[in-house]
DNA sequence: TTTAGGG
DNA sequence: CCCTAAA
């Protein structure tokens, strides 16, 4: 039995899950730590992890050759998008994956086939030992796998939502941009900019965004740096009044848009139909896609209850039972799987050269030695089809799978369809979250020299590229050698009375890689099982918007940098241990000058006091942040402006950004201050 | 729940 | 970022 996953997804970055945010409420009825404590990497993360270190460039096209084959695929991604999309958000318009241009290249595995070979029935089941069990929504959302493509769209509702979302599209009100999997959206608001103002004065558009229609308070009074009239109010909030300001004078609204479905995704059952302040996903395309489908399998996984379920496990106990509760939260919870980013330095059209993805299949790894205990070998084959272009030094490779290995799984006759695909969901994520670590093939030998570059072992030659491979090996450190019996997989009895049905799902070519024993308990909750799905794709906490800033457009592409090799080296050991125990402070997600930007206009406009409005306006659609977070930004805006630029860490906020920022400061602390002086002088009126 | 401010 | 008093 095979379990293939292709992996297409181009992480450049990986962030460990930060715990779900503790509600106060949430501490309070108990209920926070449970949660927290099932907030662990599900498996497909380790693949990522992998394939987020190996997959230096996701840009290549399929091949030709592949073509007829992935538009069936592609189909059958589509209609899965949708099916998706639909329970998301009640809205799509999807693309065709558009082969043509790396920019629409789509690849992922077969989502359908645990349907299209019919394993319905228990016959099959029991006769198929070579069933593929693809790790597809449909583990978890066996419901809606069952609808029809055509009744996805039969919903008027979402019809002319769509509608709405595709003519919003064309009119081009909006402009959107997408940065890796962060869609940024820039919003002309035409009807601001261009409405003549009362005062009739001059003004720089930054004073007319300030004026808000949304913002009756604001609108009623004057654009603040045209209310004051004493001379020490003169707040430069107008660009023009920036010495130097390499702004815009026609400054858009800006509203970070980052999708974080992590709070308000709770599962295909149960689907976010409203929001405040709806924002369409105007373009659906390969990336949104690729995230959706990448979705898919953070949500499918369950998270592991702790480490314990390595071949450490002495007493070959059930090792799932513990986690069954975890089917119950419906909710999701608040993990980010994944800083995915685009990779801008290698968009040369001339890198969408036809999908030559390496491909990984099964090596054999030799039986008996610790060493070669691989939990997967996977080899990468490419053929003529296998590209490898070094480029800037640079060496692209493309995974696209990595598949499961061998996996003993034991389930009683009597047990569902589903309860299968859950078994076999937890034998994977078992494995994979035992502790994992990746070894790299060369020609069959391994490659151990970890220092070394890949030029000095040669990885980065094109001749070697055949016999380049990676492999998933037992972590060291969790699997004690004296636990791996060898060449055999152990088989874990199960301790149900009923009849046992065996699977072997076996890789081919490999065998005795996996030390593990797999027990299938009769999941006795399925219904709430089939629905567990976990969603948060995380995006990237660092959008940037090229049209906001014309002046820098060209440098916004590439503002944010690749992040770092290290930070893709998540060990997964680190924080399975610490973790269980108390809320992990959110991870911590630096803002980028983007954000930085849209929280200075948003506050330009709103004031200080107002944070909640100023997260609504312009971080409605970052989930992840908070208004609280966006006010002691603010603060610490404030702070490093007042300091001197020696003295200031991080990724460096524009000058000009922090001069706004102590702009609208002194200006909002003014009008502060006047209110309050106001307040006091009718009291006092009162009072007398 | 939101704001404000200390840590 | 976290925590929490106060509104």
């Amino acid at each position: 039995m095979v379990l293939q996953k292709r992996l297409d997804y181009g992480f450049y970055g990986y962030q460990v899950p930060p715990m779900p945010r503790a509600t106060r409420s949430a501490r309070r009825r108990g209920s926070f730590k449970k949660k927290h404590e099932e907030n662990q990497m599900c498996a497909f993360d380790l693949l990522a992890i992998v394939a987020g270190k190996l997959l230096l460039d996701k840009e290549s096209a399929p091949s030709s050759s592949d073509k007829s084959a992935d538009k069936d695929q592609r189909a059958v991604i589509n209609s899965a998008v949708k099916n998706e999309w639909q329970d998301e958000e009640k809205s799509l318009k999807v693309e065709d994956c558009d082969q043509g241009s790396a920019d629409k290249n789509i690849y992922v595995s077969d989502l359908s086939h645990v349907h299209r070979q019919g394993c319905s029935s228990k016959e099959s089941l029991v006769t198929q030992n070579d069933l593929n069990l693809g790790l597809a929504s449909e583990l978890t959302k066996p419901d809606c796998a069952e609808r029809s493509n055509a009744e996805k769209f039969g919903n008027g509702q979402s019809k002319s939502e769509i509608g709405t979302l595709a003519s919003k599209v064309e009119g081009g009100s909006s402009e959107y941009i997408e940065f890796g999997d962060c869609k940024l959206e820039a919003e002309t608001k035409r009807a601001v900019k261009d409405e003549p103002h009362k005062s009739g004065m001059v003004q720089s558009s930054t004073v007319a965004n300030i004026c808000n229609l949304e913002d009756p308070v604001v609108l009623d009074a004057k654009p603040p740096a045209l209310v004051s009239s004493d001379s020490s109010a003169k707040v430069p909030l107008c660009g023009n009044h920036i010495p130097n300001s390499s702004y815009p004078t026609n400054q858009d609204d800006v509203n970070v848009v980052i999708r974080d479905d992590d709070e308000n995704s709770s599962g295909c059952t149960h689907p976010i139909t409203t929001k405040k302040f709806f924002r369409p996903a105007p373009r659906i395309g390969d990336r949104r896609i690729r995230k959706i489908l990448a979705s898919k399998y953070w949500k499918l996984a369950p998270r592991l209850k702790d480490a314990t379920v390595s071949n450490s496990d002495r007493d070959l106990k059930p090792v799932f039972r513990k986690r069954q509760n975890c089917y119950r939260h419906q909710r999701s919870e608040r993990i980010y799987p994944f800083k995915k980013r685009k990779h801008f330095a290698y968009s040369s059209p001339s890198n969408s050269d036809g999908g030559m993805g390496c491909e990984f299949v099964s090596d054999s790894s030799q039986k008996g030695s610790n060493e070669d205990a691989s939990v997967s070998c996977s080899r990468m084959r490419g053929g003529q089809h296998t590209s490898f272009l070094p480029r800037d030094s640079h060496v692209k490779l493309r995974i696209k799978s990595i598949s499961v290995p061998e996996l003993l799984i034991e389930i009683p006759e009597s047990s569902t369809v589903g309860s299968l695909k859950r078994t076999v969901m937890e034998a994977v994520t078992a494995i994979l979250g035992s502790g994992l670590r990746v070894g790299v093939l060369l020609q069959g030998k391994k490659v151990r020299e970890d220092n070394k570059t890949l030029q000095q072992t040669g990885i980065s030659r094109n001749n070697q590229l055949d016999a380049l491979g990676f492999c998933l090996e037992p972590n060291p450190s969790q699997i004690p050698p004296s636990l791996c019996p060898g060449d055999s997989p152990f088989f874990l009895q199960c301790d149900t009375p009923q009849p046992i049905l065996r699977f072997d799902i076996k890789y081919p070519h490999t065998t005795g890689v996996v030390h593990q024993g797999i027990c299938a308990v009769p999941e006795p909750h399925v219904n709430n099982l089939g629905n567990y799905i976990e969603s948060d794709h995380d995006s990237a906490p660092s959008p940037t918007d090229t049209s906001m800033d014309k002046s820098t457009n060209s440098k916004a592409l590439v503002a944010v940098p690749a992040m770092n090799v290290e930070a893709l080296a998540v060990i997964p050991a680190h924080w399975k241990s610490k973790r269980s125990e108390m809320a992990q402070r959110r991870i911590r997600r630096p803002f980028s000058v983007t954000e930085v930007e849209a929280l200075v206009q948003a506050v330009e406009k709103l004031g200080t006091g107002r944070w909640r409005d100023v997260k609504l306006r312009a971080f409605d659609n970052a989930k992840h942040r908070t208004y609280v977070d966006l006010k002691d930004k603010w603060k610490t805006l404030v702070h490093t402006a007042r300091i001197s630029p020696q003295q200031r860490r991080g990724e460096p906020v524009p000058q000009e950004l922090l001069d706004r920022v102590l702009a609208a400061h002194a200006y909002w602390s003014q009008q502060q201050a006047k209110q309050q002086f106001k307040h006091q002088q009718a009291e006092t009126c009162l009072l007398l």
